[in-house]
DNA sequence: GCCAACGTTGGC
DNA sequence: GCCAACGTTGGC
């Protein structure tokens, strides 16, 4: 049997990285995590295919702007290595690269981003981990229903 | 710019 | 193993 295809939600700060970098590249290595929590989603949870929510964070304002979907299964995370990467971690070898990340590729920008206001504001996200007081995991799984809820929120029918 | 919440570090 | 101190995240 398939496994089941699960969803998350990835934060990124557009400064660093948006979703127009995202679409411009095709496809990009999530570097930089540093967060073993995180880290542990990628390396163990993730397979290929799985959809993503791309979420800006630290930007006004802050929410879901487009769709991604996971393309690799995990690989250690090269800017450990390198000194001159603000990502660099002293303790990563080759033997032991600490560090995993995994491919997205692009899928859509939303027509209509949903800002953290919305997302708030819908009671069918109640409980969306994301939403939570003092959540700063910036990979997180997503549930289902919240996962396609947030879909609909981002292309709106009749409109536009 | 502020600061609450969180994760990590390191002394003990 | 505890926990205070510190650095970071990220909304506001």
């Amino acid at each position: 049997m398939a496994a089941k295809r699960r969803y998350w939600l990835m934060k990124s700060e557009p400064d660093v990285y948006s979703i127009d970098d995202l679409q411009r590249d095709g496809s990009t290595s999530w570097e930089g995590v540093r967060n073993y929590q995180a880290r542990n989603f990628m390396r163990d949870d993730m397979r290929e295919g799985d959809l993503v929510l791309f979420y800006h964070s630290n930007t006004k304002p802050p929410g879901v702007v487009g769709l991604a979907r996971v393309c690799s299964s995990a690989h250690p995370d090269e800017t450990a290595f390198d000194a001159n990467s603000p990502y660099y971690d002293a303790k990563a070898t080759s033997e032991n690269p600490i560090w995993q990340l995994v491919d997205v590729q692009f899928i859509s920008k939303f027509p209509h981003p949903v800002g953290r206001e919305d997302l708030k504001a819908d009671s069918a996200l109640e409980g969306m981990l994301v939403l939570k007081k003092g959540m700063r995991l910036s990979v997180q799984p997503v549930e289902p229903h919240h996962f396609e809820r947030v879909v609909e929120l981002g292309n709106p029918r009749g409109k536009n």
